[in-house]
DNA sequence: TTAATAGACTGATCCGAATCAATGTTTTTC
DNA sequence: GAAAAACATTGATTCGGATCAGTCTATTAA
């Protein structure tokens, strides 16, 4: 591959999220005192589109997917794993409105700190600002090398990207169950869940991966790997 | 539109880079010190994808491209006005490499800020840094919208914007001379550039734009938002 | 327990846009 | 100023994947 770049439609960013370790003691309380907990369901709305900004979201433990809709199209930005930022738009000051939706995919607890605290802290604490700067900055990336792969690689490269994404960072197990329908996982690899189920098949008979009802096993992962490169 | 939100593929983010008014007449001058200025012509290569990153960029005057590339394709990420930086994802201690390339589409005055020297001014000065991540928000909310368009619009609803962004934000004129090739276009509205060429053609013929050879002129700016919604 | 509904799957059809091929036109280059 | 190269344009063809329609299966609700 060229410039040593390789991109995958991944929907994870691979940054560690360490921005509260350089929050002071008193930091980490006052950030405490200014932070709810709220516990989601599978499918609940976690923030909507459109609505007013008014916390920045943390989750906790769960999972859940950050994404752009407009009429009947959705489309995911990112999934969110434990100890991530749902996005974090949200802390600029001319982002009134929440640019994406939120939605859990199993169950989940998100933290909800007030955004006036989290400007205070970005404001008053250097290195937490350089390290939130560096979160924003991985999901930029991130993000590039997603765009490029929904826009030039073909549905059946799309699909090995996210079977991939899901092994290697989500369960970080060759072998899952998955809570997600076919319709979901379309919205992932960015296309429609007919589409999804053919490329599925074709990959079971293929042996690439066994698959029984919501489980699958990722059995050749370097055959998915190739799948992916020239997809 | 659904939540109050339009997406358009428009490639410049809307946001005033106001970032070095924050700074003191010392720090100021930090920069300068810690500056060059570079010219470059038309089609030459401002960074390249992949190489070592050693300073931020920022447009003085000119307009040039932001890109991924990967094999033959290659997708345009933003294009850069006057007044501008280059992305910003090099300001990330994690990003040692330059995620995307840059490319002069007219002769342009680039300046280049040592990275260390932009790092202590985000260190030192927590306006500064506030508003750095402002623009890079700006710009995740921007690429947002590019990447719906270009994921789930149609070819003339894609190139609908384009002219629209064109026109509004770099042209701010009805009337402009394309600096660009079809197949530029193609790479902003994501479209090969015959397809480019077939589309341009039929808005001719529908009088929704004029266009003699490097010449375009929006004639029903109305008929092109319409196009823009629905496409 | 049954009805209702959402999701999974399959096959047939259709369409948007890429690709290919060929020609005309403009811009560079020597 | 001629040759070469890059770009613009047009038409024909192909194909990936969406859409549509229908069946089957598994949840969920009454």
């Amino acid at each position: 591959m060229e410039n040593g770049v390789r991109f995958t439609g991944c929907t994870i960013s691979n940054h560690q999220c360490l921005c509260y370790e350089k929050l002071t003691k008193e930091e980490h309380d006052f950030l405490n005192a200014n932070s709810v907990w709220i516990k989601y369901k599978r499918g609940e709305m976690i923030c909507k589109q459109g609505s007013f900004v008014s916390h920045v979201m943390y989750m906790e433990h769960g999972l859940a997917k950050v994404f752009v809709e407009s009429g009947s199209n959705a489309l995911v930005l990112r999934i969110i794993p434990d100890g991530n930022f749902l996005g974090l738009a949200a802390i600029s000051e001319q982002q009134t409105t929440f640019p994406y939706s939120g939605m859990a995919y199993v169950d989940s607890e998100i933290r909800q700190v007030d955004i006036k605290a989290f400007r205070q802290l970005l404001r008053q604490n250097t290195e937490f600002a350089t390290e939130v700067i560096n979160i924003m900055s991985a999901n930029s990336v991130q993000l590039y090398g997603r765009f490029f792969c929904l826009t030039y690689k073909q549905a059946f490269g799309r699909l090995a990207d996210i079977l991939l994404c899901l092994t290697d960072r989500v369960f970080k197990n060759s072998e899952f169950n998955l809570p997600l329908t076919r319709k979901e996982l379309g919205e992932l690899a960015g296309m429609s869940p007919e589409t999804v189920i053919r490329m599925l098949k074709e990959f079971s008979e293929d042996r690439v991966i066994r698959m029984e009802g919501k489980s699958i096993e990722v059995l050749d992962y370097n055959k998915l790997k190739q799948i992916s490169d020239t997809g």
